[in-house]
DNA sequence: ATGGCCTGATCTTCAGGA
């Protein structure tokens, strides 16, 4: 079974090229993030005709998740329990649902801005939420992982430059510490293999030849449980599909695993 | 090859992204 992650930055924007790659790719489970459309809006028919079906948390030009599965798709919940929301409204920014032999969560962890602003308390909010939300299936014997755009990098080494993100978040301890408090539920980090360069980078900022530079930061994350870590025979970031004309900001991150 | 931001809406300017 191969499953990913990929913040599409619009799923408008990004069909074209989302389609052609679910079939190149032979992807079984999609989760996705940042939507940016409303479920009305959302593309089921070009995807159904794929063979995918979609479940989808999504209200409009931002944020957004969804999970496309071609490998069943039940139990849906769309949002986190618990969560903290912002400025008085709750994002959609979490879906689970279990997709055979899989039971999946598909996150787009709230952006921070700035170290003291009212969004980057949000942020650890929301992990908090977050942790809570997975600790059942975290310490289940079902094969369960939480995979999304975590906007946190968990090492100094998943940033290109550790200087060029002094006291800004995304690599502040008290983000890291969140993420090793959700590992603390029974999570492994599947960190993939590049297939160029020495870091699995997963986002490239499209300014300044970010991405020809690989001036990347690896923030799109795969938590697996054990009996989801050890079903994994291979990971690997498709940085092919971060080139060219149209592309995303982020690449997708592909596990195979054998179930 | 991979090229000095992109997306969608409040739409010719801006918020948000990270």
């Amino acid at each position: 079974m191969r499953i990913a992650t990929w913040n599409v930055n619009s799923i408008t924007a990004r069909l074209p090229r989302l389609l052609a790659w679910l079939e190149s790719s032979g992807t079984d489970v999609l989760c996705l993030q940042e939507a940016k459309v409303a479920e009305e809006q959302f593309p089921f028919e070009p995807l159904r005709e794929l063979g995918y079906e979609a479940a989808v948390n999504a209200t409009g030009r931002w944020n957004g998740v969804a999970v496309l599965s071609k490998a069943g798709l039940e139990d849906v919940v769309k949002g986190l329990p618990g969560d903290p929301g912002y400025d008085g409204s709750v994002e959609p920014r979490a879906i689970s649902a279990t997709c055979g032999p899989v039971r999946v969560w598909s996150v787009y962890v709230p952006n921070g801005r700035e170290v003291d602003h009212p969004h980057y308390a949000y942020k650890l909010q929301w992990f908090e939420a977050l942790q809570a939300a997975v600790a059942g299936d975290a310490g289940g014997s079902r094969p369960f992982a939480v995979l999304g755009d975590y906007n946190v990098a968990p090492a100094d080494d998943d940033v290109f430059d550790t200087a060029a993100f002094e006291g800004l978040t995304h690599v502040t301890p008290a983000e890291r510490a969140a993420l090793t408090a959700l590992r603390g539920t029974g999570l492994t980090d599947v960190v993939p293999r590049p297939l160029k360069y020495d870091h699995p980078y997963t986002y490239w900022d499209y300014r300044q030849l970010a991405f020809p530079k690989n001036r990347g930061m690896r923030i799109d994350l795969v938590y697996g449980n054990e009996p989801f870590a050890k079903a994994v025979k291979d990971a690997y970031v498709d940085r092919e599909e971060r080139k060219g004309k149209g592309a995303s900001d982020h690449a997708p991150v592909v596990v195979d695993l054998e179930v």
